[in-house]
RNA sequence: GUGGGUGUAGCUCAGUGGCAGAGCGCUGGACUGUGGCUCCAGGUGCCGGGGGUUCAAAUCCCCUCACCCACCCCA
């Protein structure tokens, strides 16, 4: 046993879990590529503030889950807990604000967050998200979440649903929360902890509680849809429209309510059936870039969480095709060395063990590592002139000549 | 932040007061120019860490750390 282990909360990917990642990294930087985003990277770390006035310092993001520190000039820095604050900080800053045409953005990298460690979650963990600025028109909504719904669709996820809501635009928004603090006021002792908090911090929280007391009185509670304006309503319902359009599985959940203040108008989640945790979600986000001292920019976006998306997918595995190439006898691994060194400018993979000299170790470590191919080579092959393929499948063997072998290899694979 | 569980060989685990164990893997050999199969041999170790009880502790008690699971929250 090691005497360093994992700082905790932390987890190594491993190499023989790194393919399925980049198989699915892949898939996403596609799908997000035929929909015009383009990639932006901004820093893991943001000062502090930056997520208080996005996300909300009274949400448990901001107020326990943050990880903040000082830095050496007393500056109070925080890691990102999650994307679009620091993608819409870069936004405004680089002034591409000013420009006035939709940017589509997409970012994918670690976030932190200070949570207890369970089951595919950890205190890094990594989200791709994407972010439309500059669109207020509800197909832009319905764009995003079609997105979703092709990347779901491409990585061959089972049993997936939608669950979309509006929470209207900012007036909309706060009639509504006013509401609701009323509405509860009065059954506030029967409400849990958590909630009777909630009424003073963020009463939309209330309708989203697990708790089965508080649900109770939910299901009773006023729904924002009837309370709409009519640009609320009609955003909502040409939302749908799309959605619906492009056969989009969902269902609308009056009660949904997202963790970050920043939301307004559409807000949607992506679940698998029998799975608690959403593994996608987002929304709309119309007043976040005026609030952090941009213009008055709409936005929409969502955020994938990766450890939940991966054990989802299916994935067969890395394709091994590549060589081993064993040297018998310490006198031909320079010969040997030299063959590699041609086949990794042709673009051929080759590994080898110069540490083994006999036939038999060699196709011993060959059969560890992997190899699709093992070439083998002793005097008697540098004699003749030529060296011996061997498939590591069906033990079937080849003789190559040694010159011009590259093209007799590039033709084998064929 | 709350609750439950588990820490023993590289891995999966058994051992519940009396010599530290099994299976798998690993290394070597049978087989020094042909891997996977088979057989034989071999070492596995601060029994998570610290303290206590006892003639004697992996085992009982206290503290601590880590991991797992659930809640909360979130993606």
């Amino acid at each position: 046993m090691g005497k360093y282990t994992k700082v905790r909360g932390m987890h190594d990917i491993l190499p023989e879990e790194i393919s399925k990642w980049q198989f699915i990294e892949k898939i996403l930087t596609e799908i997000a590529c035929l929909y015009g985003y383009k990639e932006i990277r901004p820093p893991l770390v943001e000062s502090r503030t930056l997520f208080e006035r996005s996300i909300g310092s009274e949400s448990d993001i901001v107020s326990k889950e943050i990880y903040a520190f000082k830095d050496r000039k007393g500056r109070d820095i925080a890691l990102r807990p999650e994307g679009t604050a620091s993608v819409v900080r870069a936004f405004i800053e680089s002034n591409m604000g000013t420009e006035k045409r939709i940017f589509r953005l997409y970012y994918y990298g670690p976030m932190f967050r200070y949570d207890r460690p369970q089951k595919d979650r950890y205190r890094q963990f990594y989200q791709f998200g994407v972010e439309l600025l500059g669109g207020k028109h509800p197909f832009f909504d319905g764009e995003v979440v079609v997105m979703l719904h092709t990347i779901a669709k491409k990585l061959k996820i089972e049993n997936y649903y939608f669950l979309v809501n509006t929470l209207g635009c900012l007036q909309c928004k706060t009639k509504f929360s006013n509401i609701i603090k009323s509405y509860f006021s009065e059954k506030l002792t029967h409400l849990c902890n958590d909630c009777q908090q909630r009424i003073i911090s963020s009463p939309l929280r209330i309708l989203d509680c697990k708790n089965p007391q508080c649900k109770q009185y939910v299901s009773d509670a006023p729904v924002i849809v009837d309370l709409l304006c009519y640009d609320c309503q009609n955003h909502f319902k040409r939302f749908e429209e799309y959605i619906n359009a492009h056969s989009v599985p969902y269902k609308v959940d009056s009660h949904l309510v997202r963790g970050l203040d920043y939301y307004t108008k559409t807000v949607f989640e992506l679940y698998v059936d029998q799975d608690e945790n959403a593994i996608a979600a987002g929304g709309r986000y119309d007043t976040l870039v005026k609030q952090l001292g941009g213009h008055d920019i709409p936005a929409v976006g969502f955020a994938i969480g990766m450890e939940r998306l991966i054990p989802l997918v299916k994935y067969e595995g890395p394709e091994k095709n590549f060589f081993y190439l064993a040297c018998i006898g310490e006198e031909v691994k320079l010969k040997g060395a030299m063959i590699i060194n041609e086949m990794r400018s042709k673009g051929l993979a080759v590994e080898t063990d110069y540490e083994q000299t006999s036939l038999r170790s060699h196709l011993k470590t060959a059969n560890k590592t992997g190899a699709r191919w093992c070439i083998i080579i002793g005097e008697e092959e540098i004699k003749k002139k030529e060296f011996i393929v061997r498939d590591m499948i069906s033990g079937e063997q080849i003789t190559i000549p040694l010159d011009n072998h590259i093209n007799k290899i590039q033709e084998l694979l064929q």
